[in-house]
DNA sequence: TGCCAGGCCCTCTTTAGGGCCTT
């Protein structure tokens, strides 16, 4: 596995919190390597219980259609072989890491890649925006998509094309292409006013005189 | 059946509160 590889996740679930009970019942996940999307991955999956209206309501997954899908635990562990040792990322990242966090568990799986957050970065980036949900940041950056949300692969596709075109928003901006994953997830938490400071200090150290 | 959370970040802040985001 490259090291610049990274998977860009989503989940949908039951509810808010897996302390609380809440399960996975779907994930999709698009591969990015090289700045490319080299693969995908989607499977709905079987929580062991019904879920509510809302959450039916939500996401157009109903009952039915977990009846008929594999459990949690199969899907997770094959999500772990696609995963490999890639970096990771979500929007809100923190809620799909709970959930990745808890479902790896049960398995006693585990991933070896750092986390990094596409809304954080989009506050960063894009502080102009109207806020920073998914569906309107891929309309503010004119992102092509199918209409399709709330469904696990749409929505990991739509924040695959939001990543790759912040970093190069990133790039065309600040003259600083190629960002380490790791200085991406730095520069997500960094106080919003020390964003352009930091793309500077890191340009020059790219670009020496 | 209906309920539940938590990390980040701003400000009327830091001995706190509340909005944003995710399902």
């Amino acid at each position: 596995m490259l090291a610049n590889s990274v998977v860009v996740l989503d989940f949908e679930t039951s509810g808010m919190s897996p302390d609380y009970g809440d399960r996975a019942i779907e994930i999709g996940a698009v591969k990015i390597v090289d700045g490319i999307m080299v693969d995908q991955f989607q499977s709905l999956m079987n929580p062991g219980f019904r879920i509510n209206s809302f959450i039916q309501d939500f996401t157009g997954i109903d009952n039915n259609m977990l009846s008929a899908a594999p459990g949690c635990e199969e899907v997770m562990a094959q999500f772990q072989e696609f995963v490999g040792d890639a970096n990771l990322v979500a929007h809100n990242a923190s809620f799909d890491k709970r959930f990745l966090d808890a479902e790896f568990a049960k398995i006693r799986a585990s991933y070896s890649g750092q986390f990094a957050c596409s809304m954080l970065l989009a506050r960063r980036i894009y502080q102009e925006a109207p806020n920073h949900k998914l569906g309107t940041l891929v309309s503010y950056r004119n992102i092509e998509h199918d209409g399709v949300f709330h469904r696990a692969l749409a929505d990991a596709q739509m924040t695959a094309k939001l990543w790759l075109a912040m970093l190069e928003d990133i790039g065309d901006q600040y003259q600083c292409w190629d960002l380490p994953f790791q200085f991406v997830g730095k520069l997500s938490k960094t106080p919003k006013k020390a964003v352009a400071k930091l793309l500077a200090q890191y340009q020059e150290k790219a670009n020496p005189i």
